[in-house]
DNA sequence: GCGACAG
DNA sequence: ATCTTGTCGC
């Protein structure tokens, strides 16, 4: 099993290289936000869009679990139920919030990065704590740092969270899409965590 | 070898 | 992520 591991690992190095982080975005809406809950191997994947403070479209998915959680390889379980929640949206989203990380993670290719190259939507992956990096800087928005390079922020405003691109979108479009925010924590990323966990009650 | 480790 | 009740504070 831990040569599945590694393998995964592997086709995660690869798959990085195919990630575009050179687009610049500028238009943020429809955005898109998506979260996955669990009920033991129950598993429900919400997927939301929102233009302004009005929430367009509330879709879900529901199956079991199709991996166990591994750090590092969390797009393996929740990629495959994100996409088809994403799938039953009848809007198209210009960008889509990932509660995951996007490039702040070991291999260069979070679950953020999985769903941006499955769907050439631009992607931004939000974590509520650091996989791996740590921040530098000071001020509200201070840096993310891997490596002694900058993969993504870390952005204050009550509650701390963590953004990073996943693909089709550059660094600097993710600082403006954080500062287009308020700086707060997403309002559509909420919305995809509390119905995603009310289906399965 | 030990500790860290998204959701 | 989930397990879980009350409790401190605005
Ligand atoms: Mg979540």
């Amino acid at each position: 099993m831990n040569e599945l591991l590694e393998l995964l690992e592997e086709i995660q190095v690869k798959l990085s290289t195919l990630l575009r982080l050179d687009v610049e975005v500028d238009s943020f809406e429809p955005i898109a936000a998506l979260d996955v809950s669990y009920k033991g191997e129950r598993a429900c994947a919400c997927a939301v869009l929102m233009e302004g403070e009005e929430l367009l479209e509330r879709r879900t998915y529901l199956s079991d679990a199709p991996f166990p959680y591994v750090p590092g390889l969390l797009a393996f379980r929740e990629a495959p139920l994100m996409l088809r929640a994403l799938r039953l949206l009848e809007g198209r989203p210009k960008l889509i919030l990932v509660d995951g990380h996007g490039i702040a993670h070991p291999r260069g290719f979070g679950l953020a990065s999985a769903i941006g190259l499955l769907t050439g939507i631009p992607t931004v992956g939000v974590g509520k704590s650091i996989l791996v990096g740590r921040v530098e800087g000071s001020g509200p928005l201070k840096r993310l740092v891997v490596g002694g390079k900058q993969v993504g922020f870390s952005v204050e405003k009550g509650r701390r969270f963590y953004v990073s691109p996943g693909s089709n979108i550059s660094l600097s479009s993710v600082e403006r899409l954080v500062k287009w925010l308020g700086l707060s924590y997403p309002r559509a990323l909420k919305e995809a965590d509390r119905w995603s966990r009310e289906c399965l009650k």
